[in-house]
DNA sequence: CCCGCAAGAATGGTATACCAAAATTGAAAG
DNA sequence: CTTTCAATTTTGGTATACCATTCTTGCGGG
């Protein structure tokens, strides 16, 4: 999530580029709370620049989908509700299912070893390291899955849907509880693609999603009961 | 394609939105042509507005897919090659479906009779009506199905591949040798979708989707032969 | 005490001026 | 005639002024 910028490929630092990747981590780590206004001119004061780039920024953002764009009003910080973030999920799993089986037929031997380096370190730091952090790297690990896809189109939507559910996976991850399982998606898509057995992929992916779920359920299910207590 | 708004959902119209629809509409048909600069002075000049909302335009295209931003540079229209509309096909071919799928388990009977209109309105002008607007018929046709799936993720992303591969498929169709098959294809799906036979839906749309391919394949093939010869 | 509403403040949208980087041009050297 | 390279022009990026709309606020009537 560090160094994702506005458009395509990598490697512009562009200065919206940059405002929009710390407007991200604010709003996803919650110094920027759902649904508060984002303020042109008291953002662009505050990070330094004038309203114009900000403006370009926030664009970035909305494109994302962490921000929602409201004509003469200002912009505020998306607040998805259950029903749309499942519907994205199911999205996320056909993404990631088809990125699966294209990686067990594509995919390189230094790819598939990038995968499993990616996932050891997941698999390391998931204790240890800062939780922001270890959600960066658990995305760099399934985003090298859908890069051995050898599919552009594929590889870009795919990081948008990430992008759009960071939040929402970053506040209902309930560590302790799920790791085991979590990591143990990771290994046996791992195993799948150097196997390059496409059936075990899909299974593996499909429980992956599946706890994914069942966890922001989880954490939509405790905050209605905490607006209500 | 006619009313396609800058972001989510529709009915705004706001100045840059209709300034990005008027430029899309010089992009896939040809008025710009793919490779050409869009020059902000220029184009803000022609249309009489001021550089900003011509800028906001151009960054809803280029979002799109339509237009490449190149720091510094200026925007140009977008030429995508074989491989990059190759694979953004099969991700088209996977969201629809997911959509026909899901179609057949969530569409109400109104819906199912909205889609099956769209089609024989297709059927009825394929030959007479202005080949723009058939495209738009079509899309509507297909957006249909989509929108019966009742996902608004899967909606907001059929649309935009649907959006970016606009110009490719429009100027690769052959009218008269796809006619049958194309609208066989269609009364297929709708048919399929009536029988909320989902098998058969995912048949009709693969079928849909060769076909669809193959002309895009065609198309670049003389396209090389003509630049050769 | 509450509601309606008008005046002023705040805010997003647009136009424009200015800057720095890139493209262009043209003259001089070979 | 070709090539270099520096001066000029062109262009995208940014800052800022101005406008139209929306939001606040507080006064007055009920």
């Amino acid at each position: 999530m560090t160094g994702t910028t506005s458009d395509q490929e990598d490697a512009d630092r562009t200065i919206p580029a940059a405002i929009a990747d710390r407007l991200r981590r604010e709003i996803l780590t919650g110094i920027l709370p759902a649904g508060a206004q984002i303020k042109e001119r008291d953002n662009a004061d505050r990070l330094g620049i004038s309203r114009t780039p900000l403006r370009e920024a926030v664009r970035i953002l909305a494109k994302e989908g962490l921000v929602t764009l409201r004509p003469l009003r200002s912009p505020i910080v998306a607040a998805p509700d259950l029903n749309e973030v499942r519907d994205e999920i199911a999205v996320l799993r056909m993404l990631e299912l088809m990125s699966g089986e294209l990686a067990c037929q594509k995919a390189s031997d230094a790819e598939i070893t990038h995968v499993r380096d990616l996932a050891r370190q997941v698999e390391t730091d998931y204790y240890t390291a800062d939780k922001v952090d270890v959600f960066d790297m658990d995305m760099a690990m399934h985003s090298a899955i859908v890069a051995a896809s050898h599919n552009a189109a594929l590889t870009r939507t795919h990081r948008e849907y990430l992008q759009r559910l960071w939040r929402i996976r970053f506040m209902s991850a309930r560590r302790r509880d799920d790791a085991n399982r979590t990591l143990g998606d990771h290994a046996g898509m791992v195993q799948a693609l150097a196997d390059r057995d496409e059936a075990a992929i899909r299974r593996h992916i499909d429980n992956h999603m599946n706890g994914m779920l069942a966890n922001i359920e989880a954490h939509f299910r405790n905050e209605a009961k905490a607006a209500k207590g």
